[in-house]
DNA sequence: CGTGAACTTGAGATTTCTCAAGCGGGGTGG
DNA sequence: CCACCCCGCTTGAGAAATCTCAAGTTCACG
């Protein structure tokens, strides 16, 4: 198992030897961090793309009145902040366990970019396929029941976190708190709490102690009306 | 007034002369809409990318049972289907106005795409801003209410065409009904009815024939929290 | 005029929220 | 080593926002 951002980019891309190599040396620079640590935030970002290698995260937004939203959880090997190389950023990300990240000055990102048009294709699709999964995110919030929404949050994390290769036959790691999954679903922690419980009554699914368990895809599936084609898994097929 | 997409990327790229011609070149095949025309489907989109040029229209998803969630109001300049160079479509546009568009076959988008890495950053900026557009939305219907929503999808739609010239001082045409309001808000008609009701009633908003008309502009930002940051239209600047 | 879509209104039903309190486990200071 | 405390989880119950159903109205258009 190699470099988790080589792992990910090559889902949309196919990259040569030479290439993985080359991502390899920018990724140089890395940082451990802890539970609660902020990884990125609008101030701090200063000249920098981070990257997600081992542990987990989330990205939110936090609104003036404490309400926050959460808009992504994140995987080893996720680009944590694409859009800052572009454009600035408008949200932060806080790491939900021990873990590491690399730090690539912005220079560095776009000197190779300039370069290498595969590379930057396979990042444009990772900033493409993060919309996909913002778009997805809404329909949820837009047009599901708590109970489907819930469910479809997990398959989702269950199956990002299955091609991370974190995942263990049916379980993962997601160490979340119930406040932290309401926060991304747009409910209250008192309702998802009750929400869960149905799920885990059922033996449909059970997040407890900082570890999903799925104990039946197939009605967890059905619950989120959940269709992995907004991942975009095979994209590096075409 | 030349193309109202040089236009759109000119607020976050420099663009040179030439390459104003070389993109005005791109998009020389045009074709009209109507209201209700699907522009673009997952199926149908070929591989083409498609530039709103005049009118309106809507990114959407269509659940199974009826449901509908609108994903994006697009105004000209708009790409409608950029994520369609990388990754294939999942979900579709449809027409609320009369309109144009033109037609670009991905291999010219391609070719321009590889030797000019200017347009190419503009473009992937493009398809940035057009992603934080959607985490702002996730806030909108995760965080706010129903009231809020509204006049915060007000405030973007009304700043968004006011860029594109369409707005007139404190109006522009913003041909929806109040089932696509609904629909982009994850709202039921009714309460988008009695909602809107209110704004008017107040004096702040008025959305009506086709045309929205923004009568108290501090008001209508202050009840949507809107601040227009994450539309990062000051990002050519950079 | 006739018609259909869009808008409006009323009223009861649901979902989800808020407030409030109790429980439980892990971490820490005494 | 124990008691205490805090955070996260759970439960109960009333309140609020929003939804659904159903019907009436308006308006643009043929």
């Amino acid at each position: 198992m190699g470099n988790p951002f080589i792992a990910n980019l090559s889902h949309y891309v196919k990259l040569t030897g030479g290439e993985s190599a080359a991502l390899d040396i920018l990724l140089g620079k890395r940082v451990p961090f802890g539970p609660g640590d902020e990884l990125v935030t609008p101030g701090r970002a200063g000249r920098h793309c981070h990257v997600l290698l081992q542990g987990q995260a989330f990205r939110h937004r936090n609104l003036a009145d404490g309400r926050r939203q959460i808009l992504l959880f994140q995987a080893p090997g996720d680009v944590l902040d694409l859009q800052g190389l572009f454009l600035g950023l408008d949200h932060e990300v806080t790491a939900l366990s021990r873990g590491e990240m690399a730090i690539v000055p912005h220079e560095a990102m776009d000197a190779l970019l300039d370069v290498n048009g595969n590379i930057a294709r396979g990042l444009w699709r990772l900033s493409l396929v993060e919309a996909a999964i913002f778009r997805e995110w809404m329909v949820g919030m837009g047009r599901r029941s708590a109970h489907a929404r819930i469910a479809h949050l997990l398959c989702e994390v269950f199956v990002r976190l299955r091609v991370t290769g974190i995942a263990q036959g049916d379980r993962c790691p997601f160490p979340v708190t119930q406040t932290h999954l309401s926060d991304a679903l747009g409910l209250s922690v008192v309702h998802t709490n009750r929400v869960l419980q149905t799920l885990r009554a059922d033996g449909v699914a059970d997040v407890r102690q900082g570890q999903l368990v799925v104990r039946d895809w197939q009605r967890l599936k059905l619950a989120g009306e959940f269709d992995p084609a907004y991942l975009h898994l095979a994209a590096a097929a075409a």
